[in-house]
DNA sequence: TTCCGACAGTGGGGTCGCAAT
DNA sequence: ATTGCGACCCCACTATCGGAA
């Protein structure tokens, strides 16, 4: 199959709204696509490089080669130069990678080398990503959606499901089941703002602490333990602690989720910065664990000695961990009624929080693992802080938000009358306000390089985060985590707004 | 007809490792 | 030695479509 096909469909897909219509597009696309084709044609229309990242970015895709003028390239082709480009390391790569990605522009029509950069630099954007590629599929080979995308959860790759289900037809999909070994998307959460909230929604419940750390799967099979993240990645060997334990355990064979977390003396958990150095760090892993040893917390039995769990409700699965995981190393937690157990909840809230963890997750009893769902049934509470801050800057947004401006820089009030940056953020704003702080800002403007937009400090909001961490890059030694817009104060001069000071005060943990 | 679940988009900060400077 | 860059951890929120109620 030919690039510039695949280009075209993109800008279709991109240019409606209507997702009927786009899952039409995809599903036309992958009928056409032969066995061999279809493993790199459908990761590209979900927006993937079938080889992951490639260390190429807008430093070397930003180089101007002239577009050819017929299609030539193929899929495979392609796939093959990046495979190569992929492969390139030691001194001198980023000039190699930059010779071969500039070969591969060059034999590129201008469309398809809008395609390329875009799939590169991970930005598609045609509104269209994993989850309608799978209804694509389905449509296109006549299976069930549900099917594929409980195999797509089951194999944890849509690839993997793509090239079988085209191949042998819809009846290849049964052969996709929980298997130790090979791991599966995890269940997500929702958010709810309070546990009343949480609980009103989903009575009878299980209260589990919330802990700031990295969510592990491990997998057992006899001697052998793989642990995998959040996104599947592999990172045994970065926790040898971890697979110690899991080999410690009476069980021969399952596979466990839960979270791993760096923890002081007192057993109080570390900054979610220092659990994350050391699970990222990979070179010297024996040096890493003796300075920041990790504690696995279990919360989740997806399979236990051959035993596919995942469909039985939360209750029993727990059950099975239970059995299998001795009480230090399962989260903390309680079982409440309903509505009417309330204060229950809250009071475990309150000494979750007390205890220096992020918050709690409900989840209801009754509920089966959804693998790779952002199910209802998972609600996460955490509390939230709000300063008035005042806007000292703003950067022209990209894709929908082109020509508003839209990232917001944020600072905090000095004695003396000054600003001190504290972070960014673009979140929370409505359409309206957008348009609206846009124009407000431009009143504002003191400077723009074409990037951002400097205004004199005069503009209030309000601004939701859930704590300060540590930061090398902003001027008090802090920054906020997860800023986003709660509603501009036009009430509020700038004189009025919160202080550096009344932030570090409210959050001793942070400060430098 | 209205409501609501699922998706995609829009980026935030930090840390690590690698290659270039 | 320091700097720049990409990958991957953590993540909140709004708009939209289309099926469920």
């Amino acid at each position: 199959m030919l690039l510039s096909r695949l280009a075209r469909v993109s800008r279709e897909v991109a240019a409606t709204s209507a997702r009927s219509r786009k899952i039409a597009l995809l599903g036309g696309l992958f009928r056409d696509a032969d066995a061999e084709d279809a493993p790199i044609v459908i990761p590209y229309l979900a927006g993937r490089l079938p080889q992951g990242r490639l260390g190429v970015g807008w430093k070397i895709l930003g180089q101007g080669v002239p577009p050819a003028a017929e299609p030539t390239l193929t899929v495979r082709d392609v796939d093959a130069r990046l495979t190569r480009i992929g492969a390139v390391t030691g001194v001198g790569s980023q000039a190699e990678r930059k010779r071969l990605v500039g070969e591969l522009l060059a034999a590129a029509t201008d469309e398809e080398q809008r395609f390329l950069v875009a799939l590169l630099t991970g930005e598609v954007r045609q509104g269209a990503l994993d989850a309608l590629a799978v209804e694509g599929l389905a449509e296109a080979t006549g299976a069930a959606p549900a099917d594929v995308r409980r195999a797509v959860m089951l194999a944890g790759s849509l690839r993997t499901v793509a090239r079988a289900v085209l191949a042998n037809g819809p009846g290849a999909l049964d052969a996709f089941r929980l298997t130790v070994g090979r791991p599966v998307l995890p269940m997500l959460a929702h958010t709810a703002s309070s546990v009343a909230e949480a609980v009103g929604k989903l009575g009878a419940c299980a209260v589990e602490e919330k802990l700031d750390g990295i969510r592990v799967q491990v997998h057992r099979d006899g001697d052998v333990v793989r642990i995998h993240t959040r996104t599947l990645d592999d990172i045994t060997g970065r926790l040898p602690e971890l697979a110690s334990a899991a080999l410690r355990l009476a069980g021969e064979r399952f596979i466990l989720d839960g979270e791993v977390i760096a923890l002081d003396e007192d057993g109080r958990p570390r900054s979610f910065q220092e659990t994350s150095g050391r699970v990222g760090s990979r070179l010297d892993v024996a040096t890493a664990a003796a300075a920041v040893p990790v504690s696995p917390v279990f919360f989740d039995a997806l399979s236990v000695d051959g035993r596919d769990l995942l469909d039985l409700p939360f209750t029993d699965r727990h059950a099975e961990l239970a059995r299998l995981v001795p009480e230090p190393m399962r989260v903390r937690r309680t079982l409440v009624e309903g509505p009417g157990d309330l204060a229950a909840a809250e009071a475990f809230l309150a000494e979750t929080l007390r205890r220096g963890h992020e918050g709690v997750v409900v989840k209801a009893l009754d509920s089966p693992y959804s693998a790779g769902r952002r199910g209802a049934s998972w609600l996460k509470v955490k509390p939230v802080h709000t300063r008035d801050l005042v806007v000292l800057a703003a950067e022209w947004g990209h894709g929908r938000r082109t020509g508003k401006l839209s990232n917001l820089h944020l600072g905090a009030r000095n004695p003396d009358g000054s600003f001190t940056m504290l972070g960014k953020t673009f979140k929370g704003m409505t359409d309206a306000m957008l348009t609206w702080q846009t124009g407000r800002l431009k009143e504002l403007a003191v400077e723009d390089n074409g990037w951002v937009v400097t205004v004199r400090p005069e503009l209030v909001v309000e601004i939701a985060y859930d704590g300060l961490q540590r930061s090398s890059r902003y001027p008090a030694g802090v920054t906020l985590r997860f800023a986003r817009v709660v509603r501009y104060r036009e009430d509020k001069r700038p004189e009025e707004a919160d202080t550096v000071e009344s932030l570090l005060t409210a959050h001793p943990g942070a400060a430098p």
